[in-house]
DNA sequence: GCTAAATGTTGAT
DNA sequence: TCAACCTTTAGCT
């Protein structure tokens, strides 16, 4: 699940039930044991969402550090809380409402100077409306690494991940092997305005769909499953505007997933 | 029921 | 470049 738009949308729901409140805080895993225990009692203070970064402002400079990782989520509901079971990393509770998190890359407490050393090393989130899009760019510009890296990197863009990389290159007709060097600023600048309005309209309906309606098989107002990428775990299919042969490979170790037609190389 | 893969990052080699 | 970490699910049998 996790890209930006999860993170954002799970600060979005969070906010009105927990912020403001002072919270139970439990786990039953040992490793977070002593951790629970300092927050415990707590009032939170706020919720803010970075990238892919949660943190949770809790009073007397106390933040609960998450990042979901490739596994990690999270359930939320009105008490009462079912029985824990598994491998609960933690429980906030409030008298009306609770929270689970599960498996998290990071679940950490930090102090305020710790915090902001994460938020130093992210580049602009498109999420986030005191983004600079210039910082993005100028890293990219004076990059000769590949675009399909540059557009993974967290420094560079924040909150994106495998899926929005693969489709955003994709949309704008971008050969994902080019150098950073070779990216013209109108691309850039139509790629992150496109970029925030994908991430937006994932937040709102909680799954990442860039498919445009004209390019998606008829379906009354939803959109039909399998229909939602244009390249993203498409390997072998046609092309849905060229019917080339959606193409992928490793890079960096992740799949990048692109269509050699519409996305040519300049080279 | 089992295996592999997955929307991610870190740290060692 | 690769393994490790943590969990769920899709696709087999």
């Amino acid at each position: 699940m996790p890209e930006g738009h999860t993170i954002h949308r799970l600060a979005r729901d969070q906010r009105p039930l927990f912020v403001g409140e002072r919270l139970r805080v439990s786990t039953i895993m040992e490793r977070f044991a002593d951790g629970a225990a300092l927050l415990d009692g707590r009032r939170l203070a706020a919720i803010d969402a970075y990238g892919k970064h949660l943190f949770y402002d809790f009073e007397d400079d106390v933040f609960l550090h998450v990042h979901l990782g490739l596994y990690g989520r999270v359930r939320s509901g009105h008490e009462p809380a079912p029985e824990p079971v598994g491998a609960l990393r933690v429980r906030m509770e409030t008298k009306a409402s609770w929270l689970d998190l599960r498996g998290p890359a990071a679940c950490d407490l930090l102090s305020p100077s710790e915090r902001d050393a994460i938020l130093a090393r992210l580049g602009p989130d498109p999420l986030r409306a005191d983004s600079e899009p210039e910082r993005a760019y100028a890293r990219i510009r004076k990059s000769r690494v590949s675009l399909a890296q540059l557009f993974m990197d967290q420094s560079v863009i924040a909150g994106i991940g495998n899926i929005y990389r693969a489709e955003i290159l994709y949309r704008h007709g971008i050969d994902p092997f080019a150098p950073g060097t070779s990216l013209e600023r109108a691309t850039f600048d139509a790629a992150w305005t496109d970029l925030g309005k994908l991430m937006r309209a994932g937040v709102r309906a909680g799954r990442i769909v860039t498919t445009d309606p004209a390019d998606r098989p008829k379906a009354n107002g939803r959109v039909a499953r399998g229909s939602s990428f244009y390249v993203y775990h498409r390997t072998g299919e046609g092309c849905r505007r060229c019917g080339a042969i959606v193409q992928s490979t490793l890079v960096a170790g992740r799949t990048l997933y692109w269509c050699p037609r519409e996305q040519p190389s300049k080279a």
